[in-house]
RNA sequence: ACGGGCGUAGCUCAAUGGUAGAGCUCCAGGUUGUGGUCCUGGCUGUUGCCGGUUCGAAUCCGGUCGCUCGUC
């Protein structure tokens, strides 16, 4: 019986900003969720399939991680919503009590429609192709072939039964290079979409679940704008923007940041997603930007690619890029080298473990290795954070 | 001592008379809301050595050196 049950309430306040920059459009901030508050701007590991590839949610938890990314796509496939619904939600299928950021899916049926026009699928793979249509989006499972049909309204319902904290929508995104009319019709069936999983949401949710609309328009600075005005007139928790850094180049990136993030509600968070690279990342939160995701971390940390500060100083001189390096850790160079990773980081795998040795369980194909190096990167990407947080909280950046 | 087998890239081996190759190693790149423990390149050769046959030899023949197995 609980008689003090709390109802939930709208109007309490979701996001904290704590202080502007001068220098810049840089800015710190609180996201509230029921799963703890998160300083921004932060960065999410990635966890598509419900869990960070190679950790445990303690050990991600113990880097200090203060939020994950999960995938709707991929779980709505395996192990499916019944299973996750009668663990009672992802949080506690995956045992991982901190907040919990669920993608749409849209992101995947853009990669696997280009993977489909590049001919990059294998032989047992489907060559199906992906539609488009004002209802939803029609693909078929990688699984078992099976055809899927994803709605804004199917997203947000998997995603109320997963219990995110933060629900995104579905959108469509486009490949580049894609033409003016292409892009615009994505765009605005984007919007259109956001509403309707709007609607869906508000009429369904018995919980503080947020939801964040994505900015498209490619890279048209005209659609930017139009998709970021649209948006911002409709009450969303976030506003992301989405189908950047999808191979054009990293200045129409900064470009479209430059233009979008200044018109976006300055109350709310702003999303960036899927960068990137560690200069992008500060470049990104110079233009206002909050929240990152990205892959970079831990499958360059799979493929043997390693990150570590270069200078001991909190400045980060972002500009000429110098401010890290990258470790190829199968290079033989590192064959004798028995000094950690980094020296000044404090992570588990550098407080206890040489060069040499992870190379040499990369050599030999030691999951070990996939484990420790991950472990590395995500402490280098989340310290990464914490040295721009600090630095705002300084006035340096 | 006799008989058989083998000798090709740093390593393991392909190529049976017609442009000397692969895998691993090594080196250099790449990876951006994970369908990826992956992808792209690059370096490395007096084919043990000497001679012969042939338009042409890693390949066939003779010799020689080395390794290996077997028999006495």
């Amino acid at each position: 019986m609980n008689l003090f049950k709390i109802p939930f309430q709208h109007h309490m306040t979701q996001f904290q900003l704590i202080k502007k920059s001068k220098k810049s459009r840089a800015r710190l901030s609180l996201l509230k969720t029921s799963h703890g508050d998160i300083e921004g701007p932060f960065f999410m590991p990635i966890a598509t399939k419900g869990a960070i590839k190679n950790l445990t949610s303690e050990e991600v938890k113990s880097l200090k991680s203060q939020i994950i990314l999960s995938n709707t796509y991929h779980l709505m496939l395996r192990p499916g919503t019944t299973v996750i619904k009668k663990a009672g939600g992802l949080h506690k299928f995956i045992n991982w009590n901190s907040p919990i950021l669920t993608d749409s899916g849209g992101f995947q049926a853009y990669s696997l429609g280009e993977r489909v026009r590049n001919n990059l699928l294998t032989k047992e793979q489907k060559l199906s192709e992906v539609k488009f249509s004002e209802e939803g989006i029609e693909f078929y499972s990688e699984v078992d072939g099976k055809k899927i049909f994803l709605s804004p309204e199917k997203a947000v319902e998997i995603q109320i039964i997963l219990g995110s904290d933060v629900i995104m929508v579905l959108d469509q995104c486009v490949a580049l290079p894609c033409d003016y009319k292409k892009t615009k019709q994505a765009m605005e069936l984007t919007t259109r979409w956001a509403k309707r999983s709007q609607e869906y949401l508000l009429k369904n949710k018995t919980k503080d679940q947020k939801l964040f609309c994505i900015v498209q328009g490619g890279t048209y600075k005209r659609l930017r704008l139009q998709s970021a005005k649209d948006l911002a007139k409709i009450n969303f928790d976030g506003y992301a923007i989405g189908g950047l850094a999808v191979g054009e180049p990293r200045k129409k990136m900064l470009e479209v940041l430059d233009c979008v993030v200044p018109i976006l509600p300055e109350n709310k968070s702003h999303y960036l997603m899927g960068v990137g690279k560690p200069e992008e990342i500060v470049e990104a939160v110079k233009r206002g930007i909050d929240m990152f995701d990205c892959v970079i971390p831990t499958r360059n940390a799979r493929h043997g690619t390693l990150y570590k500060f270069k200078v001991k100083s909190l400045k980060l001189k972002v500009d000429e890029k110098d401010f890290y390096e990258i470790i190829r850790i199968t290079n033989s160079q590192f064959e004798f080298d028995l000094q950690p990773i980094d020296l000044n980081c404090d992570c588990y795998t550098c407080q206890n473990y040489s060069r040499a040795y992870l190379r040499h369980l990369f050599m030999t194909n030691e999951s070990l290795g996939f484990r420790l190096v991950t472990i590395h990167n995500l402490a280098f990407y989340l310290g990464l954070m914490e040295r721009i947080r600090k630095e705002i909280k300084e006035g340096v950046l």
